[in-house]
DNA sequence: CTAGTTGACGTCAGTCACTGACACTTCCGT
DNA sequence: ACGGAAGTGTCAGTGACTGACGTCAACTAG
């Protein structure tokens, strides 16, 4: 049957996001999500290496999008470049809504999750410090670039989730011109 | 023997520095981390949560300290009081820099501690929002401050263990001005 | 078309992090 | 002295995760 394992995979993407959302993340073991998906509990870590991974599929995609589009960027300071990447990743943001809506709420119930969370997005940052280093930029500066980056970003995406009758892209913007203010020390 | 836990606490904690440095993090057991201390490993596991977290004690009066200065900072804007928050923490760090030391040696060799140490950075900006807010500040941009805080101070410790001839609060300083040339857009 | 190769999967046995329940001892206030 | 609270030991159990080995289908060279 299997040549490309791609089709146990995704089953176990669903399996796994129905089952944390129906129990819970801590109430469903890896022999269930396993079962549900047709396959045995070895194959499930042939394919994520814990638990938890299962639910960040696809950052892999997300970070080689943004890579490339620091390193097709045109010059206008680092912050700017990062910004831009993230722009960049909105079509995938966008399509990815509806999956990340239920993420979202299975991973506000556990700690363990949010812990992975911030770890992927930590690694996506120095993804975006290393792409930025081979535009040049020192390390330092890339590095601080890209975290303030990070927090115009999720700044922009909170709001998104929020009312938001705005796109990601301008709230992106929008982002940027308050963390300009709070550098300059205005009163917020 | 035991009336208060504090010093079966203290040797889980050297077993763990020592252990986990001479051998490595993944390499050792708790049960090998409790027979050093003296205890079982059900005693380890009555002091902290997981493997890890024994790595991360302490962590606690470093958010007392930086939310107690939010709260009695003067007003001078969002970013700057976080700033004023880990200036007020220098003390703490200045002190914990032994350990702090063999504990990023640490850290450094293990994915799964560096998740850790991520959530409690992520943990610690949370308490900071929360203190933020506490003094009328809007939530979203207590956020953004919050991070934009963190960046900057991850900017400047890491200049702090590198050459650095000054001392943290000079250095946080000079990253905050690092930060507001980013985001006037100047190239780095 | 056949034989050898490769990659995904199943099976099994084992380790270790972590938990609940219960009993015991020491400390402290009354 | 007495009773309760807090820290600990013991024991049994669950579940995440791993290594080794065998199998079978799909591809590939001849």
């Amino acid at each position: 049957m299997p040549r490309s394992g791609a089709e146990a995979r995704a089953r176990l993407r669903e399996a796994a996001l129905d089952l944390y959302g129906e129990q819970g993340y801590e109430a469903t073991t890896t022999a269930e999500i396993a079962a549900r998906a047709g396959v045995t509990e070895r194959t499930y870590f042939r394919h994520f290496a814990d638990k938890r991974e299962v639910l960040f599929d696809g950052e892999a995609e997300l970070r080689d999008v943004m890579r490339e589009a620091i390193a097709s960027a045109r010059d206008e300071g680092p912050l700017a470049t990062v910004l831009r990447a993230y722009a960049a990743a909105v079509p995938l943001f966008v399509a990815g809504r509806p999956v990340a809506v239920r993420r979202a709420a299975i991973i506000a119930t556990s700690p363990a999750l949010a812990e992975r969370a911030h770890a992927k997005s930590a690694s996506l940052t120095e993804a975006l410090v290393a792409a930025l280093r081979e535009r040049g930029i020192a390390e330092p500066t890339a590095r601080l670039a890209a975290r303030a980056g990070a927090a115009v970003f999720e700044r922009a995406s909170q709001a998104w989730d929020g009312e938001s009758a705005a796109g990601l892209e301008a709230l992106i913007a929008r982002a940027e011109v308050e963390l300009r203010a709070l550098t300059e020390n205005r009163l917020g």
